[in-house]
RNA sequence: GCCCCUGUAGUUCAAUGGAUAGAACUGCGGACUUCUAAGCCGUCGAUGUAGGUCCGAUUCCUACCAGGGGCACCA
């Protein structure tokens, strides 16, 4: 039993001897509403608090000053010795103190598990997530750069938790938009052969710019489009089979280097080229499908209001992105026995999703009941909305070019090697670019602003990660010093490092639970400045005091904390920078 | 027009229905000279509008206002 459950026990058995009815204080099972155990707003208020005085008051013919005075007082009489002390509060809040032997056993179990922070809500669950999904021929953008930061910290937040994690990736090599770059490529020619891959990239995406611009003016230009298009998905000319060969391996290997950089990697990657004829096989043998104008479609408002009609096949016979999604998803189940299949798209592909997803309940109710779509929201840009179609796009690789370049600037003089410094300004780069993603819910839009969405200071990666090398580097002086972690604690009230370093477990839970990185990014943000509140306040390292062993193993546990944090949100911890 | 999402300091974001609505950036003002100053301390400053539910609403409900997304052959 855990410190929270042996206070709900306590506060159970006070009420049944005070003839209070509740039947239980975990909230979805009390008759009442609301009744809970949790932490106070503030550190100051004590380690947990509950609000049955409030909740209980009425219905008691009380009022919650007067039931918290009578509750406290029994309690009072046998209070357990893992409660320090009791206190009201506020409305009627009561609190609970827990004792520095709490804390320091934390601490000290910190130290022993190196896993701490891992809970088993997926446990022996299988799961998949896709995320990222850059189509070959058009460029890496932002909204990618997004996709990919939290589905990568999704992945790691789900597989700490004990899922066997899959992750899929799942790219667009056919439709439109590759006809489209086609249809320039076609009249430019190829790129020079002695330009890199990410130049050669970059070179195809503004083709497709151009190829897109001239399908919405030109007529002409319109149909032979849609002829190579027909030409893409039925392979029958060579010279545009070449050419897309060509392209789309140029392009992935180019995804394949930000990758790298991002720090992560796909177990699969699936491609609407395979996906489209196991969708339109789908399509083709069921019947909730109709035809409409030459067009199949289905009609999700049939089966909910609040849905809509949706193309499925097109009135040239080509499979839309609604049928690939439905052959990707049975792929997925076919590759792997999933429990669980996540999602992860921006939120403009919401309601098509939700009609995809009405189509699937139908077709396969024993996939559609396993799948889970995470929207996050998207990059904007002051000026309006980026369209990879316009060319108004910032390119992922740029962006994290240009972070990088800032923090070399910024270590230039500093003492470390060529090769210490290339890797540092790559880790704190990325790092800041991911922080600015993930420090908010995921479902809001960030506002593009390079000046001011990148920052290296205050609420930031590079601030997470400054606080662990500052631990680190002290631990190296300890080390040096030959002060080892230990456990004898001085007197003082706990300290807010304290205070905060046990609940690292309870906030992956959440994040877990929720698909929500950001209340880990919040909670290291806040751990953090307490640590450095503390380490800006203390000696840590000091030969005569017989408790720096302890301020050293608080240290060690502050630094684990973060860098297991930091692990979930995707972000390198250096050890020096 | 219909459907979905979002409105919190000057700006960018927090706040499982709770306590004095927290941070960061910006502005202003400090400290130390120490184990990393990308740091620390202080200070100014906010819940779109109008109702409702509740002991209690930034949070839930209704209407309105504002912004974004989606609404048949793009993804």
């Amino acid at each position: 039993m855990n410190i929270k459950e042996k206070i709900e026990d306590l506060i159970k058995n006070t009420l049944k001897s005070l003839n209070i009815e509740a039947k239980d204080i975990r909230p979805d099972e009390h008759p009442f509403g609301r009744v809970s155990l949790e932490h106070p707003v503030d550190l100051e208020m004590g380690d947990f608090s509950t609000n049955i005085a409030m909740v209980l008051a009425k219905e008691n013919k009380t009022n919650p000053k007067e039931l918290a005075e009578k509750i406290v007082k029994k309690l009072n009489k046998n209070l357990p010795t893992e409660v320090l002390k009791i206190q009201i509060a506020g409305a009627g809040f009561i609190n609970f103190y827990l004792p520095k032997e709490f804390f320091v056993n934390s601490t000290r179990e910190i130290l022993e598990n190196k896993n701490f922070g891992r809970n088993n809500i997926f446990e022996g669950k299988k799961v998949m997530v896709e995320y990222t999904q850059p189509n070959p021929f058009k460029p890496f953008h932002i909204g990618h750069l997004m996709s990919n930061t939290i589905g990568e910290s999704i992945s790691r937040i789900v597989e700490f938790s004990g899922a066997k994690m899959v992750r899929a990736n799942y790219q667009g090599d056919i439709g439109p938009h590759v006809a489209k770059a086609i249809y320039e490529l076609l009249k430019s020619g190829l790129p020079e052969e002695d330009k890199s891959v990410s130049e050669k990239a970059r070179y195809i995406g503004n083709l497709y710019a151009k190829g897109n611009d001239v399908y919405e003016t030109d007529e002409k230009a319109k149909k032979e489009i849609e002829e190579i298009n027909k030409k893409i998905y039925d392979k029958s000319d060579k010279k545009i089979n070449e050419i897309y060969d060509w392209g789309r391996r140029i392009t992935l290997e180019a995804f394949e280097e930000i990758y790298k950089i991002l720090g992560t990697s796909f177990n699969y990657y699936f491609f609407e080229s395979i996906v489209a004829p196991i969708g339109e096989k789908i399509v083709s043998s069921s019947d909730v499908f109709e035809k409409s104008d030459g067009a199949i479609v289905f009609r999700a408002e049939k089966y909910n209001p609040k849905l809509h009609t949706r193309v499925f096949i097109t009135s040239q016979g080509l499979p839309t992105y609604e049928t690939k999604e439905l052959g990707l998803t049975k792929m997925k189940f076919e590759k792997e026995n999933l429990d669980l299949s996540v999602v992860i798209t921006a939120h403009e592909q919401e309601e098509y999703m939700k009609v995809v997803n009405k189509a699937l309940e139908i077709i396969s109710p024993e996939f559609a009941s396993k799948m889970k779509h995470v929207v996050h929201g998207m990059m904007r840009l002051a000026s309006g909305k980026m369209s990879s179609r316009k060319g108004n796009v910032i390119t992922g690789e740029s962006l994290i070019l240009e972070s990088c370049d800032e923090i070399l600037k910024k270590i230039e003089n500093r003492d470390f090697t060529e090769e210490e410094k290339k890797q540092i300004s790559k880790d704190v780069g990325v790092s800041a670019l991911k922080y600015s993603i993930l420090k908010q819910n995921i479902g809001g839009d960030i506002i593009y602003d390079f000046e001011k969405s990148i920052s290296f200071e205050g609420d930031s990666g590079p601030y997470l990660q400054y606080s662990f090398a500052r631990a680190n580097s002290v631990l190296e002086k300890a080390k040096k010093e030959n002060i080892l972690p230990g456990f004898m604690s001085d007197d003082f009230a706990p300290t807010e490092v304290e205070k905060l370093l046990y609940r690292f477990p309870e906030i992956v839970f959440r994040s877990a639970q929720e698909f929500e990185p950001h209340y880990i990014a919040n909670y290291l943000i806040d751990i953090a400045r307490a640590y450095n509140t503390y380490y800006g306040s203390t000696k840590i390292i000091d030969k005569n005091d017989p408790t720096s062993p302890y301020k050293v193993a608080l240290t060690l546990a502050f630094s684990l904390v973060i860098k297991n944090g930091l692990y979930l949100l995707g972000i390198k911890a250096p050890e020096r920078m």
